[in-house]
This record gives C-alpha cells, structure tokens and sequence, in this order.
DNA sequence: GTCTATAATTCGATAGAC
DNA sequence: GTCTATCGAATTATAGAC
C-alpha cells in the first residue's frame, strides 16, 4: 500500500468534481481550489483537461473489455455468461463508481479521433453481449424477445447502478446486490 | 396544425443540438448556424439559453408528474399501477424522445433555485414509484428484493429507452415495445 | 426581424521568477 | 513545484442601425 503521491489525490479530486458539475463544467480553477492550489500548479501533474478525461475513459472501458472476453472466451453456458456480465458490471460499478460514471455521461466530451476510437470500442461491447444472448435465446434457455431491445434493457439495468451506489446509505452486501440485480433481470420482478 | 413558427423550428433544433453535444459544450453559434442566423438573431426567439433549458426539462418533468398521479390516484393493483408507470415511460419516451434524453442527462447545468426545485421533483417522482412498489411487495405480489434496489433498477431499466429510440433502424411497433419492456420488468429474460 | 459590432466575462494554457 | 501575471481564444448577451 504506497501512500498516494499528489498526483493520485490530484485525480481523485477531479474525478469527483466531474463527477459534481460535469467534465465542460468543471474547470481547472475549480480544480485548483479544491486541491489548494494555483491553476499553473495543474499543469505539473498533468497535460491538460482533455488527457484526463481521456485517461478515465479509456481506462475503464478497457476493463470492461477486459472482463467481457473473458467471459465470452470461457466454456460457460450462454446464461451463465449472461449473469458473468452482470457481475462484471455491479464489481466495476461497486469498486470504481466515479469512472462508470463518467463513462455513462463524459464520452460526448471526447474530440476526435478518440471519440470515434471510444464509439467502436461501445459498439464492440454490446455486441459482445448481443451475441451472448443470442445464443441464449437459440440454445432456448432465454425468452426470444427483440434482440436488440432486450439487450438494451440489460445493459439500461445496470447502467445506473453506480448513481445509486454513490449515493447509498444503507449498508451494501456486494454480493446480496449482485444476487438482487441478476435475479431482478433473470428472473424479473412480479412473483409467480 | 398549425405551420411552426420560426420559434417553435429554432426550440426543435435546439433539442436535437443540445442531445448530440450535451448543453455546455452547444453554443449560441452552433445554434445560429444550423438555424442559417447569425448569433444576436436567435434572442428574438428565446431570452437565453439558461432559459431554454429550464423549458425543456419542467415541461418534460411535468408531464411525468402529471402521469404518475394519474397513476397513483387511480383504483389499480399495484401491480397494474407499476405496469401503468411502465407504459407512462414508454409512451413519454417514443413520444418525446430528445425532451426525455434531457429531463436523463442535462438537468445537472440547471442553476439555483431551479436546481433546487428540480431535484426536489426528481425526488418526489422516485418515491412516488418506490411506494407503488411497496404496496405491491406488500401485498404479496412482487419479489421482495430491497425496495430501493428494485425502485432504482425498474426507473434504469426504462431511462435509457430513449437513447435506442432515436437511434433505432427497426420498425417499431409502440404496443409490442410496450409488451416486451413491461415483460423484461416484470417476468424476467429467462425462460422458466 | 435581421444585421454589424462589441461589451463583459470566463476559460485553458503558458512564461518566467523563485 | 509553487507562485504571479497574463495571453489568446471562446462564449453569452446587448446596443443600435436598417
């Protein structure tokens, strides 16, 4: 365990003002004073406001790409990846909630070419899972709705997980949450 | 119908604008130049853009509102209540698909007392929700999952409805959406 | 209602002393 | 690495002629 240099703190920080106002809301002044210092002391630790939003995008949407081949090169049945990449989101969701945050609502802020670099990767990744509920539903084990709908409901369920994660009060179990939210998207909400 | 105003064309683009850069990083420029004005043009139409905004998402907001009271003062089950909740989201959110996706992402840049005023709305609408829930648990119907995890998950599963509306290629039946989204909610993606 | 011109402010970023 | 000082660009909004 190092004892975080202040550069560590200098990207804790905005990562939580990005949080709080939104990447074109927050500026480096308002940076600045919430670390103490001058706005020229930023541009010691680091390039400018563009590299670090580009940092946090692309670092964390690289572990989902990371969790989610994984997943699709393992020997689980179709279902059982299904709730793999549940649990890969409420993990990255739980551990890193202010990047996921960022990567629901900052990618518009990106300028090309990484913006288009990011769209590939999202469109990559909901391919993936596209293609794992595919086969569920050809393996007959998940219900044949619209393919594209109903990935799009998965995905939509844990999306905002990390807003409520922020902002939670009570105590979190994470793997009774994990158990609630693919029980809620397997097996729904009404009782039978 | 009434041929639109240059008004009303001048707020419709502004809509889609403000969805495909977000409302910080849309100028009163690009505005002005999609419209074919030059900048001081647009304020015969509008007083500022602060004010735009604030139109946008109370009139958006409102008609949820309006919605979810029918709901809650009607004779329903609960059950029926939430399926109703769901339809409201539905039918909001294909009508009105670039208001909904500002009433999700934008209403952060509202300045005080609006912001204020907004998140109390915003609070009143989710515990109007998480109390139809309740009763359904209650009265033995719905999975008791944790209220507020489930409260959260439901109003996630639909709030990002708007996102793949406006960028759908399919054809789009409103009624079989409907059915597809209220079955996902309330029976589950897996078959039984 | 449309234009030109510009005021007033804010922002990201840099130069250079210490 | 921290500061002071400031640049240059961009932005919202207004004034006033036509």
């Amino acid at each position: 365990m190092n004892t975080p240099t202040k550069r560590d703190l200098l990207l804790e920080e905005s990562l939580q003002l990005i949080h709080e106002k939104g990447f074109k809301a927050t500026t480096m002044r308002d940076l600045a004073e919430r670390m103490g210092y001058k706005v020229s002391n930023i541009y010691n630790f680091i390039d400018s406001k563009q590299s670090l939003l580009e940092r946090y995008l692309f670092d964390i949407s690289g572990e989902f790409h990371k969790g989610a081949n994984q997943i699709c090169n393992s020997a689980l049945s179709p279902t059982e990846k299904l709730k793999a990449v549940i649990s890969l989101h409420v993990q990255l969701t739980t551990n890193k909630p202010y990047e996921v945050g960022l990567l629901v609502n900052e990618w518009r802020n990106l300028k090309e070419p990484k913006l288009s670099n990011f769209l590939d990767e999202k469109a990559e990744y909901q391919s993936k899972v596209r293609e794992i509920i595919k086969e569920g539903i050809e393996a007959g084990d998940l219900n044949a709705f619209d393919l594209d709908v109903v990935t799009h409901l998965v995905l939509s369920s844990v999306r905002w997980l990390y807003d409520w994660y922020i902002n939670h009060t009570e105590e979190v179990n994470p793997v009774e949450l994990n158990r609630q939210i693919t029980n809620f998207i397997l097996s729904g909400v009404m009782k039978k």
